[in-house]
DNA sequence: GCGCGTTACTAAAGCGTGTTAGTAGGGTAG
DNA sequence: CTACCCTACTAACACGCTTTAGTAACGCGC
């Protein structure tokens, strides 16, 4: 009851003017005549009744949700155990706030992906998205290029012409590689990070194989394994390669997240990290620096790379074309005591 | 042009009905009579255009926006480093997703909070919300208490009549130390999981001394410091207790994440873990599990409390009042290998 | 063949805002 | 004195949907 929903009707009738006008004063419209004595009237009035308001009318008047939507493309279970979440999702807030948007959180499973994109566009209930790990076989995508709706990928998607931020997965991964060579090691396992339909993960094969082959190294697909995001799928591959028999003297991990789990397994084998064992990992997940011995990783900007695609949405959404169609930001080597000279 | 919005007048048009028959087919209305044939048309003309509701209508029509908040009191670099979040996102998408509801992520800043709760309440972008780790000096949180939202905080608030999904933090801080208390430790110190004015901090650190006074010891407050949500702090917190010159054998860390930064400080001191310094965390990060050594901790059903407090605030937003009005969910100790016997 | 209930639908009134087109009144130029 | 412009506003439509109130047709009992 004290709580009556206060409308601009209301707040017109309180200044004694149109609801036109305390729209137009309440929204600073530029170019239109109203005294200054009006416009704190309709201030006044509006301050007095606590007016707020109603984004949902608003938003159907202007056909502008002000608000963007995370998509993930993961059941809400790989979303729990996703380290770098907090960070994006950090780095996306920060940007969102700034522009007084707000920002709407959606996952969605493999079977019935075409229609949600399609849903979530054309409902309008957001005015642009970023999709997180997207995956080579989501054909929803495909039908995404041809709405309007705009849509800024984080990752890699070959033969889209969708907008993309991303770091260069494979020469990240090269260089990892290369770092575990320059030390002297020839013998080098590699789990990647998920299965291999999420882009990065085959990106990131690729490079690990690079840097092997211009060492003169062949690669040896059977020190090769995919993990599934989390520590525990780490944990698995890594008991994988050491039951195969496989001599290897390091391993290249691209997720730090997955690389806990494989360090546990070798802990367990007992075998001594970086004594036994170099590992190297993938993203500087902040706990990498203060795990045992603290892990040598490439960085992967996460909030950057999120505050990136967010900024180049919004050039998006104001119509405006962002510079790169694919944006591209620099990975970091970041040297700690996993992995030792052989 | 060819993707020229479809509303449901094109639907009727092309059905040859009204719009209104096309709403009352669409949403599967009760007890209202309409032919199987004319349903069928209808079905088929939504089908054959691809027609999606306008989301932002139906919210503005129906006074429902279908989607809840989480509202997280925090910045936006503290939740860069929030190892619970991805947790407590997984445990709302799955409520969420089930419920056909959105959810909107927001992050208060300390300084205006007042205002913001009631613009996320009024402006109707959300049905209903839930608050995240909120502080005792939330002025803001009394007067939400006022307006008709429907609101649940995750975590516990005193003389708050707000609905509440929590953990007994006291008591499994209790737990916690009495088990270092059991295995003979008697000097033990305390990192709490952040600052003080965040309800979850002082309870432990309570629980913490009622287990020490059970056990006959008298708290020292020189051997309890105050975190601040990440590993660094915790890090922080261990230095400055070692060099506090004041002595103990085993420690509870109030918090998983920022007992990583503890463990990383005792080993720079050359101290081992368990052998010269026994540790049992908070939480029970996914990591907990992987570290080295295995991490002692207090399992704290994240996901539960999640879906916990959407279940509860569905209740709400129905109309239905929910079972209690603070939920209790139970903690459990879970123990690894990071203490021993001293 | 009149009243009444049931079926199958539709017209129109909201929901709360933004925005365009228009108006009334006063000043100024010609 | 008329024509025109400027100021300061307002009436009314648009946004796309839900929902209430109503209507027309039909069957049925009496």
């Amino acid at each position: 009851m004290k709580n009556k929903r206060v409308t601009s009707q209301d707040v017109a009738d309180l200044a004694g003017v149109s609801r036109t006008t305390v729209s137009l004063v309440l929204n600073d419209v530029e170019g239109i005549h109203i005294s200054p004595e009006t416009r704190q009237k309709v201030r006044n009035a509006a301050e007095q009744l606590g007016y707020i308001p109603n984004a949902t009318a608003q938003a159907l008047a202007t056909q502008r949700a002000r608000a963007i939507g995370l998509v993930m493309t993961r059941s809400p279970h790989h979303i729990a155990s996703d380290t770098f979440l907090p960070q994006i999702l950090g780095g996306l807030l920060d940007v969102v706030k700034q522009n007084k948007l707000r920002l709407l959180i959606e996952s969605v499973e493999a079977e019935h992906q075409d229609r949600v994109y399609l849903e979530l566009a054309r409902a309008k209930h957001i005015d642009g998205m970023i999709l997180l790990t997207p995956r080579i076989d989501d054909t929803g995508l495909k039908k995404l290029e041809e709405v309007e709706v705009p849509s800024v990928v984080m990752g890699r998607l070959d033969d889209s012409n969708l907008y993309s931020v991303d770091v260069d997965n494979r020469l990240a991964a090269r260089q990892a590689t290369q770092y575990l060579i320059e030390l002297g090691h020839t013998k080098i396992a590699c789990i990647s990070n998920a299965r291999p339909s999420y882009t990065a993960a085959p990106d990131r094969v690729l490079g690990y194989k690079d840097a092997l082959i211009a060492a003169g190294i062949t690669p040896d697909d059977d020190l090769i394994r995919y993990a599934d995001f989390d520590p525990q799928s780490g944990f698995a591959c890594m008991q994988s390669l050491l039951s195969s028999g496989k001599r290897f003297t390091a391993i290249f991990v691209a997720s730090d997240n997955v690389a806990m789990g494989a360090k546990s397994a070798l802990r367990e084998a007992g075998l001594r990290i970086p004594d036994d064992i170099s590992i190297i990992g993938f993203d500087d997940i902040p706990w990498a620096k203060y795990s045992d011995p603290p892990l040598t990783t490439v960085r992967l900007p996460a909030q950057e790379l999120a505050s990136g695609a967010c900024l180049m949405l919004l050039d998006l959404m104001q119509g405006s074309e962002p510079e790169e169609m694919h944006k591209v930001l620099d990975t970091e080597l970041v040297v700690r005591k996993s992995c030792r000279k052989l």
